[in-house]
DNA sequence: CATAGTGGGTTCCATTTTGGAACCTGTCAA
DNA sequence: TTGACAGGTTCCAAAATGGAACCCACTATG
């Protein structure tokens, strides 16, 4: 599959790495939910050439998660500046920051804390049921085709397969 | 910034960024949630060439992401499975699918819905404060050092600039 | 007026990473 | 004996990236 096309699958995941599944995209991403706009900020921040800034920030200006907005005249001047469906991609960065902080903290602990202006304190993300509001586990989640499904659709699990050979250890499988 | 360097950032995106911030990384992880677990039935969803799915699947055992389990003896046969570390990585690929469902699902609607067994809907995934447990919004948020920082800290705001120039739009700036 | 600085890029070339296809190794079944 | 299967590795050409230099419109300074 080339990398082209990847928007086109029927599958959400597949569509939306299309647009954000790239490190350097990522890492802009982070810088602008830091309130980043500037390209030379951008580059400074994050050591990444020029030519490859520039790129990212065409793509995602087309994918419509940034804009550009005039902040000047004379000379003219443009800053990037997330949209609403950037805005939207907090839950992903949040949880790159949630695994993060569990899994690779180091002994110092946490590079970053986040504070809820709402209730006033320090808090980890957690991700909820819309339904229930308990917390999920991905034990708990069964996954179904929705209206938007092609026949045949590609993401599918495939039926229990069991070996061919004998010796086979634990021929049933329970989900992941 | 090169990308054996990322890992050491004090920044728990950049930290997560250098496990999982791949296109294919992220695609092999949504099927290893979906149940797949061999070598070929990955190749085969996916349409990756063997070599760099032997790398990206090496990387994740390295990265105590998948662990490789024997499910058969004579012949030798492993499957890869995902670790604790590698479920926690839930929120994340949950958000890919709400921000996919909700900007790229086109006129037919989801491909894919979630059920929560816990109470039988089909839900979206929502994002709350570990807190007040209400839903987070970016504007809500701040960010400040945590004991994990590092003292003139990569990641901090640099200061408002206003421009040099005359002509000026909008000198002020707002958070994002 | 000449010179230097700024924001936001583009161009060029060498190095890395991918894509694509073929090939290898045990083991087993027909 | 031939073929299939799981799980890789090797090889080469094509594409992406890193690094550095250069460009342009405009402004500020001497």
């Amino acid at each position: 599959m080339r990398w082209q096309e990847l928007g086109k699958e029927a599958c959400s995941v597949a569509r939306t790495v299309s647009v954000i599944g790239d490190r350097w995209t990522l890492l802009i991403l982070r810088d602008c939910f830091l309130g980043i706009r500037r390209f030379d900020d951008f580059q400074a921040r994050l050591g990444i050439t020029r030519h490859v800034l520039a790129d990212r920030l065409r793509k995602l200006l087309q994918a419509g998660v940034l804009e550009k907005r005039p902040y000047q005249e004379r000379p003219k001047r443009e800053e990037y500046r997330l949209t609403e469906a950037g805005l939207d991609l907090y839950p992903i960065l949040m949880g790159l920051v949630r695994w993060g902080d569990r899994h690779r903290a180091g002994k110092r602990g946490r590079p970053v804390l986040h504070r809820h202006k709402a209730c006033g304190n320090d808090f980890e993300p957690v991700l909820t049921c819309s339904e229930c509001g308990e917390a999920l586990d991905p034990r708990q989640v069964h996954v179904h085709p929705g209206p938007g499904a092609r026949s045949g659709a590609h993401w599918i699990v495939p039926p229990e397969r069991t070996g061919r050979y004998t010796g086979a250890i634990k021929p049933g499988r329970s989900r992941a």
